[in-house]
DNA sequence: TGTACATCAGTGAACGCGCGTTCACTGATGTAC
DNA sequence: TGTACATCAGTGAACGCGCGTTCACTGATGTAC
């Protein structure tokens, strides 16, 4: 059958939207296309006539989790500062919401696996997260507040991943704490 | 074909030590049994003479992979203290060799999804490698060393990870010498 | 404005493939006599 | 010590299954007249 116009593209990017919570919720392997077309209402036999591949389906998916979480992170940071960042990020709420949260929290192993245009995205998406954590923290110095970031970004991905996998929610929120009091010591100015 | 005495369990260790580097490198899903039995020099029907399932097998081979890695953890920091830490962990020689690497770094996201058994045991490893670190930056207060460990191995997994994903070489050191420089502030006894 | 036809987003059966797992079989070694 | 037999670690074909992908088909809508 034949659709009103403007509905492929429609289709097209609620697919991605379904698509990019599946890869963080069950990682890129364990996404099936059966499984998150069926969450999008359609067959899987339309996909093709949406994407080349589910390469090309992952690439787009990442990148709209990656700016969507990013814009999120940067009202968090201009609302509260780096605290509204701790309290958005080390959250339980973000801890408990995989498919809706951080994309390196959530597929950063796995993409380190695919193909270099893959990581590229990766790789950029990562210095702009830098530039929204840096803009805040970085005082006149930008170099030192480019490095600060980065060294607050992977302390909040490494910790937010250990308190995913631990099995005991105390332990986990320890985890988280104890990660937003090592955040708040890199950020300060006294170093 | 019968074997000699102790021939059984020779070949069971050195399928899980295979298979620890297995899923170490292509991720658990990513390892199949045939791929890693024609690596260890078997075909894959013999798998189930020495294992009930991948589960069971993916159970073993992280806890060896897991106590290995922790006793060369735990070398590095009696030889050089938190400088020792920082150059086995987040050196280049670490980053590039995922597959002899640390199973955290590498397989924390996918562990996240398994069955509550196999978190335990990323769990009572995490503590057993707080306490490695924690020995040698405790001080008098345990609380406190325990808790700037956690941050240090939260921050050093986040960081070799971004480095492993990065595709380009410089900014991929540019990462691990960050973390390095994070890891011996978090360190320090000035807090 | 009304009719005939072309379009193409979406359907669902089918493809080859690799997965984890099962099973009947093999045959060199350990054991019983 | 020498022979007959039981054992069982390892083999390799086969299982059902779900994967990504392909393809002939459908039919409501847009378009041409």
């Amino acid at each position: 059958m034949r659709f009103e116009k403007g509905q492929k593209d429609t289709t097209h990017k609620h697919v991605v939207a379904v698509a990019s919570k599946h890869f963080r919720k069950n990682g890129i392997d364990g996404a099936s296309i059966k499984d998150l077309m069926g969450d999008a209402g359609l067959t899987h036999g339309g996909f093709y006539c949406h994407f080349d591949s589910k390469q090309q389906l992952l690439q787009e998916a990442l990148t709209k989790a990656f700016v969507e979480k990013r814009s999120e992170f940067s009202k968090a940071r201009e609302i509260d500062g780096i605290d509204g960042i701790i309290r958005q990020y080390l959250g339980q709420s973000h801890r408990d919401d995989v498919e809706n949260g951080c994309v390196f929290a959530a597929l950063t192993q796995e993409i380190a696996r695919q193909d270099k245009d893959t990581r590229t995205i990766l790789k950029d998406e990562l210095e702009a997260y830098i530039d929204v954590i840096a803009r805040h923290i970085g005082g006149t110095d930008k170099t030192a507040g480019h490095a600060k970031a980065l060294q607050i970004i992977s302390l909040m991905i490494g910790a937010i991943q250990l308190a995913r996998a631990v099995p005991d929610a105390d332990h986990s929120d320890h985890i988280l704490k104890s990660a937003g009091e090592a955040v708040r010591l890199l950020a300060s100015p006294d170093k």
